[in-house]
RNA sequence: GGAGAGGUGUCCGAGUGGUUUAAGGAGCUGGUCUUGAAAACCAGUGACUCGCAAGAGCCGUGGGUUCGAAUCCCACCUUCUCCGCCA
């Protein structure tokens, strides 16, 4: 949520961000302070009256027990309350139409992320590994896998229906290892583990910022008002929901593997084969609560937390920062990490690390103050897959496999496979 | 799912319609005393939101009743105890 006191000081700031976005937001910026002005102008008049309700309540007792009359105040403070009734009503009006407009706009850009339209204008900050060769004709992860019989979309679609997949045998067993090797690459960074609940509510998917403008992408639970969550970010962050932490625990680190569900609206007949874009996926998630002052340093390092993992799986990888107009709503500044996916003939990607800065904060109410004395101050927050599992195990199938349709485990996941060198046709 | 009891400031806890700016205690801060500390005593002390300010709001949340609500009514959330069911 952006702060009203940036919109009211510097709208035209804020307009040319929301245009880099690709978004006018001209009218709803004007709107919003002409709201704010209302606003104030109604609290104010409210104050006002209150105080003189208040003083007559202190007055009334102590005329009754004078044994003086009553009566005539009476009458005037039932007028009051009157006119204090219909501003009330028209004063929460009001701020329900300025807070819902402001829950709408998108967060400001750091000023390091380059102007540009779309995705073609992201730019690569980096490159990690050699791009895999192949001596024979390679073949994409759901021809692999449904060879091996470690992958079935099919009875998936019976059972549920399409995007969602079975995992089997040592494609089970894969999946595992891959978001245990993860959790245990973490932690053993410093981040605490976390298994959060797959369902959040209503105001848990508005503090992160899913909610309100994204309801159609989440799977709602029915006759409740839980939703199946998009990431562990959501309950993960939401954690500290409306709290003052204490200044001396941050930066906070968490790591947390959860499924995460996907209404995918709006993406019909995009990457339908394979472990892409499925309805519910695995993912480890980094999650950091930090200091204003430093938290593009937290930014840098988180990513570099995430890149670990496919550095010691030994994907190649590219780090790309993304363009103003293919940011994500929450996000002031994201990096994403995509891995080489042979079968697409590019990179594709595995990870996104954003720092929030207060934006979300601010929506979830997350503060910190370093003595009883300070005024409390909004955390900043950062969240980056670290990584995605479905796409990582599409990953390794595609960059390990083998002439003979076998594939390569990666020698870090073999404590985790058994010691299993190789999956094989059965 | 059924029955019952709760949710008050950092913590414990009083308050069940108005002179309450939420009693009292603990804690915390300062002081007196002391070689120093403890104890004792004295004084001070809630956080947060809006507002330039005056001021207003905040006793789980949201409504309602009333001139006036922590207090009464309704709904919801949540904690605990017992019963039932259950991986």
């Amino acid at each position: 949520m952006l702060d009203i006191k940036l919109i009211r000081t510097q709208p035209e700031k804020v307009k040319a961000v929301m245009k880099s976005r690709n978004k006018d937001m001209d009218e709803v910026i004007d709107e919003i302070i002409a709201l704010d002005a209302k606003r104030r102008e109604l609290s104010s008049q409210y104050d006002t009256m209150r105080a003189e309700q208040n003083k007559a309540s202190k007055e009334i007792p102590a005329i009754k027990k004078a044994g003086g009359d009553v009566a005539p105040i009476l009458k005037q403070m039932n007028e009051l309350k009157a006119g204090l009734k219909e501003i009330a009503a028209e004063q929460a009006d009001v701020e329900a139409r300025q807070k819902k407009l402001v829950l709408e706009c998108p967060n400001m850009l750091d000023e390091s992320v380059p102007v540009g339209r779309d995705d073609s204008e992201n730019k690569p900050v980096r490159f990690w590994g050699e791009p895999t060769k192949f001596d024979f004709e390679a073949k994409a992860h759901w021809d692999i896998g449904g060879e091996l019989g470690i992958l079935d979309p099919e009875t998936a679609a019976k059972v549920t229906g399409a995007r969602f997949h079975f995992y089997k045998g040592l494609g089970a067993r894969l999946e595992r290892a891959i978001y245990n090797f993860f959790l245990d690459t973490h932690t053993q960074n410093g981040y605490t583990e976390i298994f959060p609940p797959y369902m959040a509510n209503r105001a848990s998917m508005t503090g992160t910022g899913q909610l309100p403008k994204f309801e159609e992408d989440a799977f709602k639970v029915e006759n409740t008002d839980y939703f199946l969550i998009p990431t562990a970010e959501v309950p993960v962050t939401n954690m500290h929901r409306e709290e003052i932490l204490d200044g001396s625990r941050l930066p906070i680190k968490y790591c947390a593997y959860s499924a995460c569900f996907r209404a995918e609206a709006g993406s019909a007949g995009r990457d339908t084969r394979g472990l892409i874009r499925q309805h519910q996926f695995n993912k480890v998630e980094l999650v950091k609560f930090v200091r204003p002052e430093n938290s593009y340093d937290e930014l840098e390092k988180l990513t570099k937390d995430a890149e670990k993992v496919l550095q010691l799986l030994g994907l190649p990888y590219r780090v790309v920062t993304l363009c103003s107009g293919d940011v994500g709503f929450s996000s002031a500044k994201p990096y994403d990490i995509q891995v080489l996916m042979p079968s697409f003939g590019r990179y594709v990607e595995i990870s996104s690390c954003s720092n929030f800065e207060d934006f979300q904060a601010r929506r979830a109410q997350i503060r910190f103050k370093d003595s009883a004395a300070d005024k409390a101050k909004f955390v900043h927050t950062l969240n980056g897959s670290g990584v995605a599992v479905g796409r990582t195990t599409a990953a390794i199938l595609e960059n390990y496999q083998n002439s003979d349709g076998s594939v390569t485990i990666p020698e870090v996941l073999r404590p985790y496979m058994g010691g299993l060198e190789k999956i094989e046709k059965a």
